[in-house]
DNA sequence: CTCCATGGAGACAAATCTGTCTACCCCGTA
DNA sequence: TACGGGGTAGACAGATTTGTCTCCATGGAG
């Protein structure tokens, strides 16, 4: 795994990445994604096999971003593990409300490709399970009773929100996700 | 609106809604349709002008269909309000748990289909509001202080535990999402 | 100087897919 | 009996998409 990849290859990655997040994967075609990317159709299917495999390496590359996004953007607003954990939503409620933002990358991957083999499917649930150790991790520290049914209960409050936040359209998700989730640790405190 | 349709409309109907959940509404083609459905591609257009038109009447008779079952099947399970409330995580639990399901397809709709315009994104919108509609009732009925904000909240558990259903084939979500629920209905009333 | 890896430009093959059009059939009814 | 609405069958136009292939340019290593 050679950390220096090429300049040419970063090139397509950067373009298909915007492509495929503002459009959405199935409708945005290769030819589309060298005229933005500049760069001839020969090269990129001499770094990307397939248009699958481009796919695959796009939507591994969000998610490396994503997370060390999230996790350092609540390392800011929270001091305490109880105070990271309900700034997760803070977090999530600029993302939201960003005027680029087209619904989480990784729910739309998932959805718009059906075939729950396609690699870009893996990469969505491994997400899942990184911010699910992430909550996990934060709420033992913070004390809560069950880390682990926490976390679960903390997927749906992600995943609900960002929903709203693609069909609504609006942030507000968080905001509400934030109070269920301040009723959930207290709850998880005195018991 | 003539509530006499013609028997081959609705056997299109029948075809294309089955195809497009099964398989996801971009992935199915006219030609495929018309094969299972027995229809001849001429008598497909002359009952729907386009695809996008099929998939709008589609979308429209699959939530008049779910939300109708999905009101009868949480009274059936359920006497008092508040036992309503709960019982509608058992209903969806039996639904995540069903060997066809492949996801809700309000959700999968607004997501497959980028275009925020396309009708059947109003539909799944509509979908949404008339759940939330519906679980605002039994929280005014039930007692809870704020039933607007709560049925906001209830949103993000019945949208988490669709997507926990859909993307980790799993339909543990539902049994969080009640759990959360009933501390958060426990939280509601005792303030 | 000569290879050869990397890249550009774009024609082209092959497969889809939507929507139209022609030609014909059946059946109830005026 | 003649007509017209609804239906079948399927060829076909037109557009689009992925992936291959040819031809050419450049620039560094041996």
């Amino acid at each position: 795994m050679t950390s220096e990849q090429s300049d040419t290859r970063q090139k397509i990655l950067d373009a298909a990445s915007e492509l495929f997040y503002q459009r959405g994967i199935q409708h945005v075609g290769i030819n589309e994604i060298i005229a933005i990317s500049g760069v001839a159709k020969r090269t990129l299917y001499r770094w990307f096999h397939s248009k699958d495999q481009l796919i695959e390496a796009v939507m591994k590359h969000r998610a490396e971003q994503w997370l060390h996004w999230f996790e350092s953007a609540v390392e800011d607003r929270g001091k305490t593990p109880k105070e990271r954990l309900l700034a997760t939503f803070d977090v999530l409620h600029s993302w939201y409300a960003d005027p680029n933002f087209r619904g989480c990358p990784f729910i739309n991957a998932v959805l718009e490709i059906a075939d729950a083999t396609h690699p870009a499917h893996h990469v969505s649930v491994n997400v899942r399970d990184s911010i699910r150790q992430y909550v996990m991790r934060l709420a033992a520290e913070a004390g809560v009773t069950d880390p682990d049914a926490f976390s679960q209960q903390y997927l749906l409050l992600i995943g609900g929100a960002s929903l709203v936040a693609t069909i609504e359209g609006t942030p507000s998700g968080a905001d509400n996700a934030k109070n269920v989730l301040s009723v959930l640790i207290d709850a998880n405190y005195k018991r």
